[in-house]
This record gives C-alpha cells, structure tokens and sequence, in this order.
DNA sequence: GACTCTATTTATAATTA
DNA sequence: TTAATTATAAATAGAGT
C-alpha cells in the first residue's frame, strides 16, 4: 500500500515517522472500528507517544470498566493516569456510530 | 479488500462472523506490529469476545505496567482479569520480532 | 508541518480444495 | 468443516500543494 514496499524498521527521519504515525494509527482505528461492528466485539486500541505522555485509543467500556473500573459510553474523553495524558476514542454497542 | 465490497454492519451468519473475526483480528495486530516498529511507539490492541469471557491484545510493557502496575517482556502470556481470560501478545522494544 | 492525490502494496471476501 | 487461493477492495508511501 503506497508507492515502494517499506522495510519494516524504524524510521529514522523523524517528520516522516511521524506523519506514518498520524496515517497508520489513524488506519489502525479504523480498522478496530470495522471489526468492532462486523463480528459484534470490542475493541481496544492504545498507541503511546514515543515520549509516553500521550496516548490515543478505540476502547470499549467494558476494557475500561473493567481495568479502571469506570464505564463511560461517550465517543471521545481525555483524562489521566500517573501524570499521563489519554485520549480515548471509545467503541462500544451503546456508541459506534462514525 | 475482498471479492466485494462489505457492508459495514454486524455479520449476522455466524460461522461467517467467527471466520471474519479471526482475520481481521490477524490483521489487526500485524498493524498494530508494523506501527510498534515503524513508528516506534508501543501499541496496545484487545479484541473482546462476543461473549465478554476472552480478549487478545497486543501490548506494551509500559501499558501493562501503568495500567496493572508490572511489568512484562515475554512474547505471550495468560491472565485473568474479574473472570476473564486474557491472552495478551506482547510488542515492546525489548520484545518486538515476530 | 499539514492536506491532497494516486500508483502501488497489502488485506481480505468469496471461492475452491 | 478448516485451510489455501485469488480477485478485488482498501490502505498508504511518496509526491505535490
């Protein structure tokens, strides 16, 4: 998928490490979506920051339910954990519409 | 990606859903190991089951420790979590071949 | 740096064994 | 069944804006 087949490495100029960060999470998500809605599951995706202050997801509320033993059905939150900013992009039955 | 193009709503016939499941939840965590790698970030994925008793995950250490509070760099391991059975497949950069 | 385009690679739905 | 094949849809690398 794309004009060369790239070696799967690390990426060692960082602009263009970044920008396939920002197209292939956001492919990533997307897929978890579709599995999510075609098999009927939840799905949970979790990528950190190479800093690791930051991460984004797709998660279920049963996932967080029941490792932070919270439950929330809203589409998208922020909040924290040990001074780590999340952002979290949630798919459950109750919200999985685009 | 397919012979046709898919609706995007739950499969209702069930061996199809189960064969659809293993697939796209394979190709879900080889993405998620592409990113890891590319990208060089540690990823995290967890595909419920419909019946909420197991899910898999590809996950980084530092996900597991923050969230579980320990700390693991083997490839695959087995838990429970409030009854459920959990499989996790392991990316980290201590860990990340295939 | 953050969008848009498109040639090409990759994932996978239907099919076959 | 369950596993392999293949035609096609989808994702994306690099280029252009």
């Amino acid at each position: 998928m794309g004009r060369k087949k790239v070696e799967m490495k690390r990426i060692e100029e960082k602009s263009s490490r970044q920008v396939t960060l920002c197209k292939r999470r956001k492919g990533l998500i997307k897929k978890a979506k579709q599995l999510s809605i075609l098999c009927d599951v939840d799905v949970a995706v979790v990528v950190f920051s190479d800093r690791g202050t930051l991460y984004e997801s797709s998660t279920p509320s049963r996932f967080l339910h029941a490792l932070l033993n919270i439950y929330i059905v809203s589409v998208c939150l922020y909040f924290t954990i040990q001074n780590s900013i999340i952002k979290l992009f949630i798919i459950t039955s109750e919200s999985r519409e685009e």
